[in-house]
DNA sequence: TTCATTTCTTAACTTAAGTGAACGAGTTGT
DNA sequence: ACAACTCGTTCACTTAAGTTAAGAAATGAA
């Protein structure tokens, strides 16, 4: 499991054995049972997770019903919201699977960061990657019909249609788990017929 | 139109006189007639834009048509993705009115770091402030119907209704523009019936 | 001004998503 | 093993958006 995480540092930066060990020793390993939930509406906190197995999904709870917006797996990171402005969270974190994830709050953030500078380059090298991705997913999805979505969810990211429940997926695709069974019945008539 | 940019900039770092000089001695500022194209899609461009006045928009142009992603007006800037990545570009810019803007390519924007650090710790900021913003945006598109997209811009950019033509307004809040006329009428005939 | 173009609206019809309800399959807990 | 629940699918019906077409209003250019 250290060997993935380190495995994904390396991409960015190059860490000595020490520095390795310094990390480890800082304990942030952390094991999460399906449907547990990391952060509720409301709450606030300083907690920021990275996935290095499992999938967590990010969701909000309006008019009585969740609406997932996010699905995070292996190798992905998530930075709340309610953690960089210090403010109640608005929406829900849960674990889709068992996951084991990388927890780390706000103050060993700092000690890492004045510890490793290296990793404060990561971090922005991280971020700025992540704007243009989500830029890029923001342009997609409002270019896309629910349709097209999900045959791009398809090609993209074919194990979240596997692991993933169907209603997750619906609200993540923006319709209702009803529209998105006939939606597949109709592909499937179209490629089949 | 310096003391604009100057005052935008004091929200994130101060400039002493001297700075102020030497970045107007770079000679950013540009003016933009309405409908000039800045970027075309397949273009390879290294130009930044930052709104002083105007709006431009950014679109796509998908079977034909253009679906507009983005407005930036004032104190609004635009890294295009092509930039970032140095790949073509996979849409357009133009001016949505008479502009004035800050163009800036990536080794002016080198030489302005270099000259001066503070510009990369604002810049760091920015695109912070730019990251959680885009997430609050792209989780609001995601939960909302058009008819709640078209009253949320009414409430947060009522601006953007008045100076943008409707037919552009519609692909940016993800319909046509019949759709956006009847959905109005249909507004219209709540508040009054 | 006049003519052409663009922009916006309206209408009739089509298509797709929302809604409410029912059903069966699979899970969970007791 | 049984009841309670969750989950995915299907159906009938409603609602909203897409499509095509037409015409009015505004804009721009000659």
């Amino acid at each position: 499991m250290q060997d993935i995480l380190f495995n994904f540092i390396s991409k960015y930066i190059s860490l000595t054995d020490d520095e390795k060990h310094e990390i480890l020793s800082l304990d942030l390993f952390s094991a999460a049972k399906k449907g547990t939930t990391l952060l509720k509406e409301g709450q606030q906190s300083q907690d920021e997770y990275f996935v290095l197995k499992g999938c967590i999904r990010k969701y909000y709870f309006i008019n009585g019903e969740e609406i997932t917006t996010d699905f995070f797996t292996e190798m992905e990171g998530l930075t709340p919201n309610c953690t960089i402005n210090n403010t109640p969270s608005e929406y829900f974190i849960s674990c889709v699977e068992d996951c084991i994830l990388l927890v780390t709050n706000s103050d060993m953030g700092i000690e890492i960061n004045s510890k490793f500078p290296k990793f404060e380059i990561m971090c922005r090298m991280l971020s700025e990657e992540l704007l243009a991705k989500q830029q890029v997913d923001f342009d997609k999805f409002k270019t896309s019909s629910p349709e097209q979505r999900y045959l791009n969810l398809l090609q993209n990211r074919p194990d979240l249609i596997q692991r993933v429940p169907q209603h997750q997926l619906a609200s993540y695709l923006g319709i209702k788990p009803q529209s998105l069974s006939r939606l597949r019945a109709r592909i499937m008539e179209k490629s089949t017929g």
